[in-house]
DNA sequence: AAAGCGGGGCT
DNA sequence: AGCCCAGCTTT
């Protein structure tokens, strides 16, 4: 077998269990961010970038302002870079403003102003890695990608207990996790979901195993509370496919 | 594989 | 003082 790529396969029921939990964890708790009220894959792109090792609260007025003064991709790429960087510098990592507008002159020119479609054209652009992408395919598009940012490598880690090294093969298997576990529907509130369980309870720091819907199928949870007593382990492999 | 980017928030 | 934050690019 050539040219291989690492498949993940879960056992099916810590895999259904792990589904409904994050979708009904984003029903009932989920946050409302203003870049949820959209689906234009342009101010998708926009506050993912912004969000690039950038807490939430700080993001959210400059991404307030950014939408304000550059509503469109076009607008954006007719602005001058400086009034672009005014608004984006604050939030460090200053080369964002640089990326947010060579992208919308790209689109401009080599994409006749409409934002790509796939995951690999939008890797192309400047700024846009694998989670940058798929959060744009999943959040403005609906399609069925992964996306794999601090907090889902935390919560699929400890769940589906990924031996927390840091290699690249641990980055291997949570990114095949990551899209082996999106369901084909209500893409859009899992991948919302998941990001959210980890903010809010799956937490780096404390997290809030006492209420966990998870608590008692998780792995990493032990000795946080009661473990189910039986069918309880997220079994998790990886064959060559 | 590791370094660099970066300011802000929380412990 | 240290760790973390909706990562990506460059050595």
């Amino acid at each position: 077998m050539r040219h291989i790529k690492y498949r993940a396969q879960i056992a099916p029921t810590p895999l259904r269990r792990f589904r409904r939990a994050v979708l009904k964890f984003y029903r009932t708790e989920g946050r409302d961010l203003p870049w949820r009220r959209t689906r234009d894959p342009y101010a998708i792109l926009v506050s993912e970038i912004l969000l690039h090792q950038t807490t939430v609260a700080s993001v959210e007025p400059v991404y307030e302002a950014f939408m304000a003064q550059f509503p469109t991709v076009e607008a954006l790429a007719s602005a001058e870079l400086d009034t672009v960087k005014a608004i984006t510098d604050p939030l460090g990592y200053k080369i964002r403003g640089m990326w947010l507008w060579t992208i919308a002159r790209r689109v401009r020119t080599a994409h006749g102003g409409r934002m790509p479609r796939t995951l690999a054209a939008l890797m192309d652009l400047p700024g846009v890695g694998r989670y940058t992408a798929g959060a744009v395919m999943s959040f403005a598009y609906g399609r069925r990608a992964g996306v794999l940012d601090t907090n889902v490598s935390r919560v699929l880690g400890r769940f589906f207990q990924v031996p927390a090294d840091g290699t690249a093969e641990r980055q291997h298997q949570l990114w095949a996790l990551a899209e082996a576990v999106v369901p084909v529907r209500q893409v859009w509130q899992f991948n919302q979901g998941v990001m959210d369980f980890g903010a809010l309870c799956c937490r780096a720091r404390q997290p809030q195993c006492s209420r966990c819907p998870l608590v008692r199928h998780c792995p990493a949870a032990e000795g946080r509370a009661p473990r189910a007593a039986e069918g309880a382990s997220s079994s998790v492999w990886f064959w060559d496919a």
